[in-house]
DNA sequence: GATGTGTAGCTACACATC
DNA sequence: GATGTGTAGCTACACATC
């Protein structure tokens, strides 16, 4: 065919060029444009010209491609391509030329290898444009040849990781459309899917995991990875996977007990309040549907025997919100003696939840007299002691068998609970309450630890004084012993002898530990007990068998907090029993120790009983919070140490902010560990140090002190090991951000004290001198040239401007501060220009300090160390005494000074002062401007360790209500700690502020 | 690094339509 | 009454700028 003549192509040209003109106006034409350019297409294709409409249409096309997102005409544009594109390929479909191709599938090939041409480009413009050109024809495309198919992959592959956040979600969007279909899968070609899998958890942009997420087709590969993205750092995401997902997915049936128990945990417990509601919406509206609104079926499906507390949450939102499925709970007389753990925990959750919404009506259906439901708990005690003579041959019998009596105990359990709510005024119910539990645990069969705490807690209620309690207990305990005997004099062999002894002691240690919670008096004023003690608990915590001793242990722990003599008497005792004792010992004495010491305090080693000192407490404790330390680096962290430094750590962090541990070695290793690299310290202990370094510093001057002493060590060996550190290994701040830390946690003015005039309590408690002294550890240590790193040298002298140093500072402090930083500066010991520039402002700025105080004073400067008279001329010497370079830095540093802002405290002092005073003096701050911000620990964002949902309120709380910090509750963040002004966000800015603040 | 600005992704409400 | 549509307002986040 002829070569197209120059008219024919300038008439092409215009005549697209204008189609293309109109396109950019709005998309309410692009459907004619579209049928134009097919009829454009035709005609050139039918005068031999299709490759230069194709060329042509590429050409019209590069002049979008520079065009910024989001503006619209480019926009347009890539709209009326793809609709383009997608008529093009409908409107060849049938045809089929001789090389297997239509004028349709070739304009797409050209049009997708010519965007492939840019996208590498060096303007990331070009680079998105081409992508999103890709990505929008692709997602018309219903077929394309195999060739271009895998270049796709292999260059939208590189894109994942480009620089640019909305490349890669282009990119990304185009490898979902390139996706194999899963069943058609041979061997490697699941690649691309696994690849979209890496950037929906570790792409750093929200936006880009959230579009992999919405597209990505939910598969049993994919679902998984889908879910897990309930816990995004991003709220929507984390929406996204409750509204978008789930409903992508259809029913809930289809994906996993664990998920879908995950998915309620997190979703129901979320810190937004979107998110909940997106959660409870899927639940009620999506869950519930499903299963034709069965709440049993929902409870049938998630394993509740080992989720109670999802379980909990997730039928509290059912009866919160159906008020119809509230109404309608009710058991027949049938079910009541049919009883399945879902539906005696349905009883029970119902029943916490009607009497918390105190909906009496509810319960009065719901629940039978006292005595019925008595007559109920003893069928089903029945029912687990005859399980427990069922005799099992095959190991899926036992499992069998295992399973039912793990149901039986549940449901049992869930009656206990039930009955606890009771009043108890029906004597003749309480009595037959009483003689059920007697009756049980005496039986050697009962054995679960569950059922004797909630066995207990009936007791307690029943009992109308502690020594009457006390006294029900030790005639159970005698009686069990009472039945060991009859039961032993039925056995003949020694070893089944020995067998049942140990059974019995263990439930007898079982019980008294129950019981042993629950009592408040004194030991000395409860003679049932103190025999007990020595019957019982002494000969367990020295018996042979471990078990015996570890019940022995966490008896003796409780004896110890009710009797001060006995806890003085028995430290050592657990000191040697952490010494010599497995893991479980170790944990169990931690925490007994912790109990006994926030209960007597730290003077309990001043009593005379007492045979241990602090320091060997200290040891105890720096021994089970670094136990990882003591290991080789090859040596693999064992569960159980991590388990036992977890425990550690929250003592520690109880014992510190109770104010019960103050020693410097022991909040050294705290807070190396803190800022250490995620290897050694699990996320949950990043979070409860995050929590309790700022509280112990902030609640107390002399706290704050101890932390300004280590903090110059410490710099020193946590730069030490950030500098060891194999690089790309995240979790390791820089050392200026932890000295950013360090001067953050030594802030005076953030020490919250309680106000002596009014009681409030009030910012600004620190020692005043505490940030002058820090500066003089720190010059010393510059001095220490020889030692440090380059690193250690920038935190330091990086730091000095963000000190706090108040206006009434001791005097000495400050000339002797001020003789170490002209020496610095004197000397050249730091190198670096912007170092030294903050040298020198720190110089100056503690010259006109000194000066202040002396005009003040009226009294004459003493020629200090460097021979100055007066400030003045301190400061001109300081100026004079740098180099020709120094002083032009020094200028600089002078000019950053005057710009600093005046603050309220620095203004007071000026005004009642008579002396005139220059400008540039004035302007130089007293207070050092707000302090950083507490840094968030490992904030690098990666994708797939987002936090745990943890409410806002476990950061900083009031401190008087720190101390209240249980340790029965393992989940110190979910206590209802009221929110308070989050103290380490006060600045010196908001003190000013009227009382709007303080509303909170 | 702090700041201001723009945008996505809801949510609630009023109103129109069937 | 159920459903769809349009609008305003809000918040968290991304991005540009200094």
């Amino acid at each position: 065919m002829e070569e197209p003549s120059e008219e024919n192509l300038r008439q092409l040209r215009n005549l697209m060029a204008q189609e293309f003109m109109n396109a950019q106006n709005s998309a309410a034409g692009h459907r004619k444009i579209t049928a134009s350019l097919i009829n454009i297409q035709e005609q050139a294709a039918a005068h031999g010209m299709e490759d230069n409409f194709n060329k042509t249409y590429a050409l019209l096309m590069n002049r979008a491609l520079v065009v910024k997102k989001n503006e619209t005409s480019a926009d347009l544009l890539v709209r009326l391509t793809q609709s383009f594109s997608s008529k093009v390929q409908a409107r060849y479909a049938e045809e089929e030329d001789e090389d297997g191709t239509n004028i349709g599938v070739r304009f797409i090939e050209f049009i997708i290898r010519h965007f492939l041409k840019g996208i590498d480009a060096k303007n990331s413009v070009v680079r998105y444009r081409c992508c999103q050109f890709i990505y929008s024809i692709t997602n018309v495309l219903t077929d394309m040849s195999e060739e271009l198919c895998e270049e796709l992959k292999h260059k939208m592959d590189l894109q994942l990781y480009d620089q640019q956040p909305y490349v890669r979600m282009c990119a990304a969007l185009t490898m979902v459309r390139l996706q194999d279909d899963p069943k058609e899968v041979a061997d490697d070609t699941f690649s691309v899917t696994s690849h979209l899998i890496q950037v929906l958890r570790h792409d750093p942009s929200a936006e880009v995991r959230r579009a992999v997420l919405v597209n990505l087709d939910p598969t049993s590969f994919t679902m998984p990875k889908m879910l897990e993205r309930a816990l995004d750092t991003n709220l929507v995401n984390r929406r996204v996977v409750y509204s978008r997902v789930m409903n992508a997915i259809g029913d809930f049936r289809f994906i996993r007990i664990k998920h879908r128990e995950k998915l309620l945990k997190w979703g129901l417990k979320d810190r937004d309040v979107s998110v909940r509601k997106a959660a409870t919406k899927m639940l009620l509206e999506q869950w519930l549907t499903n299963v034709d609104n069965n709440v049993l079926e929902i409870l049938e499906r998630i394993d509740i025997i080992n989720s109670v507390e999802v379980g909990e949450t997730t039928i509290n939102v059912i009866l919160a919100n159906k008020p119809e499925i509230a109404n309608s709970i009710k058991l027949t007389e049938e079910q009541w003696y049919n009883l399945t753990p879902e539906l005696a925990f349905l009883l029970r959750t119902a029943n916490a939840f009607f009497i918390k919404e105190k909906r009496t009506a509810n319960i009065d259906k719901l629940l039978p007299e006292l005595s019925g439901l008595c007559t109920a708990l003893e069928h089903y005690i029945n029912l687990l002691f005859k399980l427990d003579y069922e005799e099992s041959n095959t190991d899926e019998e036992n499992d069998e068998h295992f399973k039912k009596k793990l149901d039986m105990e549940f449901i049992v359990e869930q009656l206990f609970i039930v009955i606890e709510t009771y009043d108890f005024g029906d004597e003749i119910g309480r009595r037959n309450i009483l003689a059920v539990i007697r009756e049980s645990i005496t039986n050697l069969k009962f054995s679960s630890p569950q059922l004797f705490s909630r066995s207990v807690v009936i007791i307690r209620k029943l009992s109308v004084k502690e020594s009457d309690f006390s006294q029900v207990i030790v005639e159970l305990l005698s009686d069990m012993n009472d039945r060991l005997e009859e039961n032993l004099e039925a056995v003949e062999d020694e070893e089944k002898k020995i067998i049942l002894t140990l059974g019995c002691h263990t439930r007898c240690l079982c019980l008294l530990q129950s019981t042993l919670e629950f009592i408040n008096l004194p030991l000395e004023r409860n003679n049932y007990l103190s025999s007990v003690l020595t019957s019982t608990v002494i000969p367990a915590v020295h018996s042979m068998y471990p078990e015996l001793r570890l019940g022995g242990l966490k008896c003796l722990a409780l004896y110890c907090l009710i009797s001060r003599k006995l806890a003085a008497e028995k430290l050592e005792l657990f000191g040697k029993a952490f010494l010599i004792g497995d893991y479980d010992n170790k944990g169990i004495v931690i925490k007994a120790l912790t109990d006994i010491l926030m209960v007597h305090g730290k003077t309990l080693v001043d009593d005379e009983e007492c045979n241990v000192d602090m320091r060997s407490l200290y040891k105890l404790y720096y021994k089970a919070f670094g136990s990882l330390d003591d290991k080789n680096e090859d040596e693999e962290d064992s569960e159980e140490d991590r388990e036992l430094q977890a425990i550690a750590c929250f003592a520690l962090c109880k014992l510190m902010v109770n104010g019960i541990f103050d020693d410097p070695l022991i909040l050294q290793l705290a807070v190396l560990m803190y800022f250490s690299n995620q290897t050694s310290v699990s996320e949950q202990q990043c979070q409860q140090l995050s929590y309790c370094l700022p509280v112990f510093c902030f609640s107390s001057a002399d706290h704050q002190q101890l932390m300004a002493d280590i903090t110059v060590d410490s710099l020193k060996r946590l730069v030490r090991s950030y500098n060891n550190m194999p690089v790309n290994v995240p979790g390791m701040l820089n050392p200026t951000q932890i000295a950013a830390q360090f001067i953050d946690w030594t802030n005076p003015a953030k020490v919250v004290v309680k106000s002596k005039e009014t009681g409030e309590l009030v910012n600004n408690g620190g020692h005043p001198n505490i940030h002058l002294g820090l500066a003089k550890s720190m010059l010393e240590r510059l001095m220490d040239g020889g030692f440090r790193s380059k690193e250690e040298c920038k935190a330091l002298c990086l730091s000095f401007g963000k000190l706090n140093i108040p206006v009434s500072v001791d005097l000495k402090l400050l000339e002797e501060t001020y003789s170490l930083v002209s020496n610095i500066v004197k000397e050249k010991l730091v190198k670096e220009a912007f170092l030294k520039n903050a040298l020198v402002k720190f110089e100056k700025e503690l010259d006109t300090r000194i000066g202040k105080i002396y005009e003040k004073s009226g009294e004459r400067r003493r020629s200090n160390h460097n021979g100055n008279s007066n400030s003045r001329e301190s400061s001109v010497a300081a100026k004079e005494k740098t180099d020709a370079s120094d002083a032009e830095e020094a200028e600089v540093s002078e000019e950053t000074t005057s710009k600093e802002p005046v603050t309220a405290a620095e203004a007071a002092p000026a005004e009642d002062s008579d002396v005139e005073m220059e400008d540039d003096l004035e302007a130089i701050p007293v207070i050092a401007k707000a302090t950083t911000k507490p840094l968030k620990k490992k904030s690098i964002l990666v994708a797939d360790t987002a936090p745990v949902a943890i409410d806002d309120e476990s950061e900083l709380s009031e401190l008087s209500e720190l101390s209240e910090l249980s340790t029965s509750s393992e989940d110190e963040g979910e206590d209802e700690i009221k929110k308070v002004k989050d103290v380490s966000d006060d600045n010196d800015d908001e003190e000013e502020e009227d009382d709007d603040d303080e509303e909170e």
